[in-house]
DNA sequence: CGGAAACTTGACTGATTGGTCAAATGTCAG
DNA sequence: CTGACATTTGACCAATCAGTCAAGTTTCCG
């Protein structure tokens, strides 16, 4: 008899061997849909990758719709996290610092998480459409009222709040999604110990300083 | 006999029919490609958009690569025109609200193409790849200079310039290639008559006041 | 007009795709 | 050690894929 893993009630229910090869092949899937998403990806890339046979996907997930949509859901939250973390009663600028710094550090040790939402998002978000038109837009708009509060305060110089999160969403995910443009224009200088470094320096150079209050 | 249409010495020796059915090709080929990628797109896909049969999409390109290839290159001209256009010898902070301003326009007009590059470039590249690591990084190379030279003169708050390039192309691009999330955040609004403008301000108030140089 | 070249298409092919299934093999508690 | 259950797989299927081809139809120049 089939003793199917499927929609268990909690995380609880799982075999040892079951625990294990769902996340090699969520693993494997976050590489290869990260890289041509949905549509362009093929049960054989990620069996392969995951050293396992086509069939035995299919023993673990029922269809590869299914898949896509445990990787993406796994990494949803991973994603939301930093910007929920942003207090309304921190100092503003030290607040979108660490917002920033934050980001950035996912981009560079999770990039292939950031480059599966954007091709989700490019492909017209047809898994996680309803969830940035609810649980992501009321967050951004809860932010969106801090950062406002702050404008009004006299502690932010004048911006839209809104298009200020798309502007660090925009800048630190760059790194990540854009990762091959960069290396192709700076070179192996991106591995360097630097790099890092130096890409926050800039990016928060640009982004403080223009969101700081002038006189 | 067959008569293909193909590798012309120049773009001239084309039949009417031939200029046209290409340029609806074309067309359809972008807005296809630019949605789900090469892997993820068919030609069934772009012929039906064309409202063309399969083989006749194939009597004008051999292959599914020249047709992607073909679109590929007409939208890169289009995406360094404006890059090239900074001048040295001009006002730095007018110099990059035109770049700015600039490719937000092109954001909004030509969102596909901007999605078709973020597409390739997610997929690693393939196709692009030389030109990315040649002719785009010297063009950086020659504008990073200009700023650098910006920089020096003080006319300009200290900043790294290829970081301060790739910050406006996120900012930018960002319009374009997550447009479905800027809409399901911002709602209808975002077709609304004032929102390039909106957007704009934000935009180059965040990036202009970012690089201003600071007493 | 007439015919040659340009264009179009239905029918096809071999390869790849997502997915099924029954049989074989492995695991592990009693 | 054994039997029930979990896991794995080879063989297979129907659908879709890129691409071919020969036989059509249309265009257009003289």
């Amino acid at each position: 008899m089939d003793a199917r893993v499927d929609e268990e009630p909690a995380g609880g229910g799982q075999t040892r061997i079951q625990a294990i090869n769902r996340e090699i092949i969520l693993q494997a899937a976050l590489e290869v849909f990260s890289v041509h998403g949905f549509r362009g990806s093929t049960l054989d890339q990620i069996a392969t990758k995951a050293g396992l046979s086509k069939p035995n996907l299919l023993y673990y997930f029922r269809r590869k719709q299914d898949i896509y949509e445990a990787v993406l859901r796994d990494t949803l939250a991973l994603w939301l996290e930093p910007l929920a973390a942003i207090r309304a009663d921190g100092e503003p600028i030290e607040e979108l610092r660490r917002y920033i710094t934050f980001k950035l550090r996912m981009s560079q040790e999770q990039p292939q998480a950031s480059r599966l939402f954007a091709n989700e998002i490019l492909a017209g978000a047809p898994v996680i459409r309803g969830f940035l038109a609810t649980d992501l837009r009321t967050l951004v708009e809860e932010k969106a009222g801090v950062i406002r509060g702050w404008v009004s305060d006299g502690r932010l110089a004048p911006i839209d709040p809104v298009h200020l999160i798309f502007a660090i969403w925009a800048t630190t995910q760059h790194y990540a999604d854009f990762d091959v443009q960069v290396r192709a224009i700076l070179g192996e200088q991106v591995d360097g110990r630097g790099f890092p470094e130096q890409a926050a320096q800039a990016v928060l150079s640009i982004i403080l300083n223009g969101v700081r209050p002038r006189a």
